[in-house]
DNA sequence: CCAAAAGTGTTGCTCGTACACCCATGA
DNA sequence: TCATGGGTGTACGAGCAACACTTTTGG
């Protein structure tokens, strides 16, 4: 978590270039949910993404929450900064700050007068080049932080099946995955606990329902392959 | 890594007050050299990070490495975008994208004029709380990466020796690391070249002598400038 | 009893890690 | 001949991927 509070008392900022009119600031946000069956991307009804210029007062982050709200009345459940793009716009330069939002399916149940027209992601199409971009890479660190954090968790309901959360994870990275495989993975990852509860549903068994161990979620994950050797140097290996 | 979870209630910020003034915009970038025995970060004469309003007709990127220029006099051999923060600052609000930038040892060799004092990553004291984080953070980067992708070898000379390379690694991520299995991982890699020269210095067997194999590197793993890098995004700027 | 989804173990392979000694050289 | 850094191979364990059948339920 990246943190900025205080403001700094070193005056070094350079005054706005000769004259030149200001840059543009704008927050723009790729918001995913899970629909039960796929993935799916929020855009406003102008097929655009949700987006706005921060108010001076805000935050980019408070900005990027604001935004959400505007379009959608609810609160998103993750939010991260992506990437900040600029281009010349006009007289002046634009520079746009892109974030990825994701709702959890009770979230975003109940919006009603909401601005967003929610389309299957990879298949959005957005007018706007630097927004399709940002999109797409959204698109590329969700499915990525599929393999290291929980971030699945976020798009998922409270208490939710194996067998969903499989779905989940099948339909953000495009292909099938080991039934098996992925059970004792998750099991094993500990961030999972069994409810007492089953949800039957149809003509077959009940599945067991779980949920998350820990609703903060330790995706700041970096694992470099390389580990420290034995000893610092001085003699040769130990033994 | 940001994770918002609970955001504040509605606060429904006043409309964007036309009169309310545009933020200002920085670039700031954290320039590391490997100086033989030790990793090194640029600074200011000042103790702060080389950075430097955008100019209007400029992208980020762009920006970026003009103030490596400007300030080093050089280019640098590796560029990319990190995080872009926020701040209140007076009565507008300061807006300051981050980035990360490598030299080679041969380019700041012949710095002359330079405005950059250079000191040890790690202990290098800056005034600014932004520039402090931002400079932390390039190195946490810098460190994964290290795991996955080539980026050292833009901290390394043209021809180098698995010794050195070696050193590189192990000072960066400050540990030791195994020598055979470093080795054998490189050269299993197959982003080293083995030249036929050899380095003779000391009262010891020569050293073989590497380059590396393609000097582009695939890093841009979590760079935006995605599939279609360049030429699919006339008016954004590419890496 | 049938359909339909839930649930369950084992095996082989790959990759990472630990680990010790000989080689070539200059002084 | 000695000190110094360069260079090499192997064996073990963890973790991942492939793979098929039984269980429980509602109709």
């Amino acid at each position: 978590m990246i943190h900025v509070s205080a403001p700094s008392t070193n005056e070094q900022t350079p005054a706005p270039a000769s004259g030149a009119p200001h840059p543009t600031l704008r927050v723009c946000v790729a918001l995913f949910r899970w629909a039960g069956d796929r993935l799916e991307t929020a855009t406003s009804l102008a097929h655009t993404l949700p987006s706005d210029a921060p108010f001076p007062d805000e935050s980019l982050d408070a900005a990027a929450r604001r935004i959400i709200r505007d379009f959608g009345h609810v609160d998103a459940q993750y939010l991260e900064q992506l990437y900040t793009f600029s281009r010349p716009q006009a007289d002046r330069r634009e520079v746009i700050i892109s974030y990825l939002g994701l709702f959890s399916p009770e979230t975003t149940n109940d919006i009603s007068g909401s601005r967003i027209a929610w389309s299957p992601a990879g298949a959005t199409m957005l007018a706007d080049e630097v927004e399709h971009i940002a999109l797409e890479y959204a698109l590329v660190r969700l499915r990525a932080k599929l393999g290291y954090t929980n971030i699945a968790f976020h798009l998922v309901p409270a208490t939710f099946t194996l067998s969903e959360l499989q779905q989940t994870y099948e339909s953000i990275l495009g292909h099938a995955v080991d039934k098996r495989n992925f059970r004792r993975r998750m099991i094993a990852s500990g961030i999972l606990t069994a409810t007492n509860e089953q949800r039957r549903e149809g003509s077959h068994r009940p599945a067991a329902l779980y949920r998350f161990t820990s609703h903060d979620d330790q995706s700041a994950y970096l694992t470099p392959p390389l580990v420290p050797a034995q000893d610092a140097q001085p003699s040769t290996e130990g033994a």
